[in-house]
DNA sequence: GTTAACTGTGTCCGGTGGACACAATAATGT
DNA sequence: ACATTATTGTGTCCACCGGACACAGTTAAC
């Protein structure tokens, strides 16, 4: 599977010309999943929008876990490209344009769950991510894990909130509320924290930005710390 | 679908006495999910276990989407009783508890993804939560919020280092880190950031320790600053 | 004892991912 | 020009999935 995520196509000089081209069967099931959920996506319904029978797409991929990998990669992209900032703004726009990738293909949200291979794309919004944090003093582990935090930060709110063509997930701030509210009414004594902290709850959907800013200060505290107690290091 | 989670059986009186019981039915898919992964679970696989057909299960169940939100409420449990403590080693346990719950059943890190509703359990494990930070002075959307960050930290880091008997994700931080060099070896020089900080990366599995302390510390920033500032509020 | 309510079963359907044999095509070596 | 051969495309078949539905079996209430 890495071959097809990493590898060039090797292109064959017999034979009859290949009617469809991987990417062009990727991009089909992108389409798919965008407009009808990832669940829609199986090879009958993307054989069925290429010219070529649902077969024939097992000759440019050896199944379906391969297909989902390869869409998820394209339609991950590259990060775009912003201008030089200091490593919080950096990192904090950073995470937006993450979450507005989610947006645009919410069913990433699915498909980049469980082990799988990570894509080349994939791999440059790390790079990315880690770039903001060179010369910050922290370590390598600490900097990779400081975004495994925040994708895994902005996955959480992006599924949240996030509508899915596929019926599966999407619930405004506003949505969740009330249905908790709801649920509620009728067990406010099980749950009496809870029931107290819903009284005062405002629709806000300020989620996102609350944790990422309390992500980001812990951050700053860390480095801030490192940079007072070793300053030639 | 809600009644199932919260409302209570109204035992039939007339006909043949029920060979199973709903709470039976969802026990043995959970047997089925620890033992062979949440894609094992089927409705036949579900009735061999059981001294039933699979059609019988619709008796109980109106589909295979309810008895998954049966068995994830029922897997998910109740928090384990905790001695009073600050908030802030409070929260840290209880992190670290539905940390816990999520490597006893990896598949709930599946089931537990998109719309779906809350049960009773998970509800407890919210309110739980929630109450550790009752008289921090964060009002009630903080509260949430904070709620959702530490779970989907809690998450991402189970999803990250647990081995589900499905095949799909596990990987322990060092495999995660060597798949990654491997990667690179390759490619450096498309991502010279990621490059670097993977020379001083060290396989520490320090990630969920080091994301928490991260959040734990932003969020007593901001409670000690509405300490502060506002007294008597 | 009859009735009515309830549980359990067998059959059928469309859809899925995939194996496999086979037909069509086109560039190559002679 | 022609036969060879690698490669692509197709049709058929299979097990399995979730689920609809009609029907048989069982048991308590009247």
């Amino acid at each position: 599977m890495t071959e097809l995520l990493w590898g060039s196509t090797p292109v064959p000089s017999r034979g009859p010309k290949p009617a469809v081209t991987l990417t062009g069967i990727a991009e089909a099931a992108i389409r798919i999943a965008d407009a009808e959920g990832l669940d829609a996506v199986s090879m009958q319904r993307v054989a069925d929008d290429l010219p070529v029978t649902k077969m024939a797409l097992y000759r440019y991929l050896p199944g379906k876990a391969e297909l989902i990998a390869v869409m998820t990669d394209l339609a991950m992209g590259t990060p775009p490209e912003r201008p030089e900032q200091p490593w919080r703004e950096t990192l904090h726009t950073w995470s937006m344009d993450l979450y507005d990738g989610f947006s645009r293909h919410p069913w990433l949200l699915l498909s980049t769950v469980g082990q799988r291979p990570i894509g080349p794309n994939e791999m440059s919004w790390i790079d990315r991510g880690i770039r903001a944090l060179t010369g910050s003093g922290l370590s390598g582990s600490e900097q990779l894990d400081t975004i495994v935090v925040l994708t895994g930060h902005v996955r959480t709110l992006a599924l949240q909130t996030t509508t899915m063509p596929g019926g599966r997930a999407g619930l405004t701030e506003e949505a969740l509320l009330s249905s908790f509210t709801a649920m509620l009414t009728d067990h406010a004594d099980r749950y009496p924290s809870l029931a107290t902290a819903l009284q005062t709850a405002e629709p806000d959907n300020q989620g996102l930005q609350f944790g990422l800013e309390r992500i980001l200060d812990g951050l700053e505290l860390l480095i801030t710390s490192r940079k007072g107690s070793a300053s030639g290091y």
